[in-house]
DNA sequence: TGTACATCAGTGAACGCGCGTTCACTGATGTAC
DNA sequence: TGTACATCAGTGAACGCGCGTTCACTGATGTAC
């Protein structure tokens, strides 16, 4: 795998690494990440499986990037929406609403990273750092809204609580599981936020 | 498929199509749903793969077998647990903490349930049927805690809350994304399980 | 009790499928003189 | 500005794999007389 940083031919191999990308998340939107499958998407790209070899050492190669790339965007999304006002708990809520419209607009990739784990695919350690950086702007929106003794092991336990809360509505959404029943996910995620910051 | 309803060759062919259920959890436990295979199992069970036809129309057939299995098991057990007290506290305590070993004890089983869809399969009808069966003994114990208006829609809600506060827990516990973290699954789902009852 | 027959569990060969991955190669593109 | 060379994207054939599923068959087991 050569890889020029600049000129000509570093531009269009980051094309096509993008456009790979593109099409691969489109597989697993359809098809979940189990789906993911090079060849596939060479024969979408109208290439050969082999070419892509070019470009990714191998097909859990991709998926690593993809899962990275997926946690790097929510946690840029998670960060600037706690950007948008120095009031904690607008931040709170800003940063929950971003997180919803972020797994409702592509719910397989937010079960990509949160969801029931890929049978033998063992994420990277750069994962958990990353999940980290999204679950900071939270605890310290959180922690800001606190006093007192223990503050810190505090605002940890209760962006725990938060955060299980929301996913516990984000994974039942996902996955089609209020389809079948009289519940409005968008109140249901609302009232789970509001539960916390009452508390 | 022939079906004999009782004899000696009836009796035989419970055996296997048992055996067959087994292996096939154990599959689904190390590598999820879509690592279920019935050339595989045929291949543990020492016969070749043609001979499961007998028993099974065909792969997806068998998981829906397991998937109706699982939802009439946790139906089950949530009915023990509340069957076991007269006090609808003790109710609730007694059906999550039933709710929670089940879970615990085989994830991937609670996960083919209320974790990520299996990608191009679609549970039948009557699962929908059985996971009302689920929701139905926490729900009529909650309501049996309230007095007033509209009481049948509020332990509606509130078991929705109940329920999607639990799978918050669960489903990040058997997916594995508390081991990274400092967090105590036990604790965090009594707190929850509190959350609700002290609404 | 013994024999003839029907039932049916299981085999073995074969099908087509899609997958990841390798390898030697062709031919276009960019670069250095 | 033009030519020679090195780089490298992409091809085509091939590999071995495991999968679900079919089909014609063998041989054991249960049943009816």
């Amino acid at each position: 795998m050569p890889q020029p940083t600049d000129g000509p031919r570093a531009r269009y191999r980051e094309q096509v690494r993008t456009e790979v990308h593109d099409h691969a998340w489109a597989q697993i939107a359809e098809a979940g990440a189990s789906g993911l499958s090079l060849k596939a998407i060479a024969q979408q790209m109208g290439m050969t499986a082999p070419a892509l070899y070019r470009y990714f050492a191998s097909r859990d190669d991709l998926l690593t990037e993809l899962v990275l790339a997926a946690y790097r965007d929510l946690a840029e999304t998670v960060e600037a929406a706690a950007a948008r006002t120095g009031d904690p708990t607008r931040q709170v809520r800003a940063v929950s609403g971003a997180l919803r419209v972020w797994a409702v607009q592509a719910p397989q990739r937010y079960l990509l990273i949160y969801g029931t784990p890929v049978p033998g695919y063992t994420a990277p350690p750069e994962a958990t750092e990353l999940a980290q950086r999204i679950f900071a702007p939270l605890q310290s929106a959180l922690a800001a809204r606190l006093t007192g003794a223990r503050r810190e092991r505090r605002s940890f336990d209760l962006t725990v609580r938060l955060w299980t809360r929301l996913h516990g509505v984000l994974s039942l959404e996902a996955a089609g599981h209020f389809d079948t029943m009289d519940v409005e996910p968008a109140t249901l995620f609302a009232h789970e936020l509001a539960s916390v910051l009452e508390s």
